[in-house]
DNA sequence: GTCTATAAATAGATAGAC
DNA sequence: GTCTATCTATTTATAGAC
């Protein structure tokens, strides 16, 4: 796409990289271009061109455009399963904090996508692609989220603290506001942002929505089915 | 990937299509091609194989992928367009039911992405290669819906109804619950569903999570920060 | 309208010189 | 380790027979 002139990149010292230093960066703009273009949409020469190779050297360290492709996909997985979201939040969960507890995930995750927006992209690419990475990705990393959270709030409903919704309904509703806030600043907006807020910012409102709800609870004026939920619903708990 | 054999297709009575039903009937296997494929991933041949026709027929009624792409685009962008989705609910707009709102938006485009899935995939890809038309659909679609959420919003609030809350962080809130449930059933789960709830128990549920909230609002037990948002909160309405 | 055959361009991958 | 040159398979697109 961009007319972008082959540079042969040496190391910072001006002298030839090493093979695992060259290594690197290949799988690095490799990233970059796969998370742009999707596996089909990149070719290897343009992976060369960018990382100012030729296109043989992509092919000594990677067998097979493939084995490339997994390589990057293994490592990114590898570095987001090492974070539990909910072991960095040991000690709100302790003291019961809630709205530490939100809002401290919420703001981890919107922090974590920003500064890397490529892997947001590449999960979805793979996931589209249905791709067997995307399935461990969210198998490993998605399902340890929603089943720990799922304790949780289980446990606080049975203190009382929360209503009786199915906890995993609560979960998605939450993962929802946050995830859907990242991939559209991520994918679609991008310069002319609907909605230019900070990540903190969003973290609390997200959260003060979710705890607190959007309706004056001291006195609902919109009374209009305000209530028939309640007596629509049911225990949904096991 | 299928072995799949080709297959002369002809009309419901045997006999030959007409141009205008064969153009079609490529344009339908090419959508669902590109829905699970992207762009660059599917290829001509494939998509006359999977038509029962040859390439060169394929070439006939379309002169280019990429024009065939377009027509794609463009059509279900067209019908997208179309449902206003406000203009439906008019009637509980002019009640001010809220729950009745809310509820029957979610459970509109819930149904609406169960019934097409492939469209929802299609803007994915096309949105990720960053193919000018799914920057059209955004403009003309989905800002019109945040900004006439937005307005509604700010209505009731004025009026009391709601907290004063940032309007556009609360479209985005139900928005993104209502979304990613779907991006979920679609993309991820697929077979092993993490969250099986029929479409209007979800609508429901997420509504009631908006309007409400989940804490327990008549006496809060978490008081922990409970009230801290609303001491920080400021009026972000102009 | 539909086919077979094929041209033209581009993709992934390899050989061998330096 | 890196390059140029090249090979083979695939992909888009066209020609011309039926």
């Amino acid at each position: 796409m961009q007319p972008q002139k082959r540079i042969t990149t040496n190391g910072a010292n001006g002298a030839r990289m090493t093979g695992e230093d060259r290594r690197l960066q290949i799988l690095r703009v490799a990233m970059r271009l796969f998370s742009q273009r999707g596996f089909r949409g990149t070719t290897t020469k343009e992976i060369a061109l960018a990382a100012g190779v030729s296109e043989a050297m992509v092919f000594r360290h990677f067998a097979t455009k493939e084995e490339l492709y997994s390589a990057i996909l293994d490592h990114k997985a590898c570095v987001h399963e090492s974070l539990d979201p909910l072991r960095v939040m040991a000690a709100a969960v302790a003291a019961k904090d809630d709205r530490a507890i939100f809002e401290g995930l919420a703001l981890d995750a919107l922090n974590q996508q920003d500064c890397d927006p490529e892997f947001h992209r590449l999960l979805l690419h793979s996931a589209l692609e249905e791709h067997e990475l995307a399935q461990m990705f969210w198998e490993k990393f998605v399902k340890h989220v929603y089943r720990t959270l799922k304790g949780y709030i289980r446990e606080r409903q049975r203190e009382g603290a929360m209503k009786n919704i199915d906890p995993l309904v609560v979960v998605r509703a939450f993962v929802g506001m946050v995830y859907h806030h990242s991939l559209n600043k991520n994918l679609w907006d991008r310069n002319q942002q609907l909605l230019k807020i900070s990540n903190k910012t969003a973290a609390r409102e997200f959260t003060d929505i979710l705890l607190h709800g959007v309706a004056v609870t001291t006195a609902p004026r919109n009374g209009k089915g305000q209530s028939r939920a309640n007596q629509r619903r049911k225990q949904s708990n096991k």
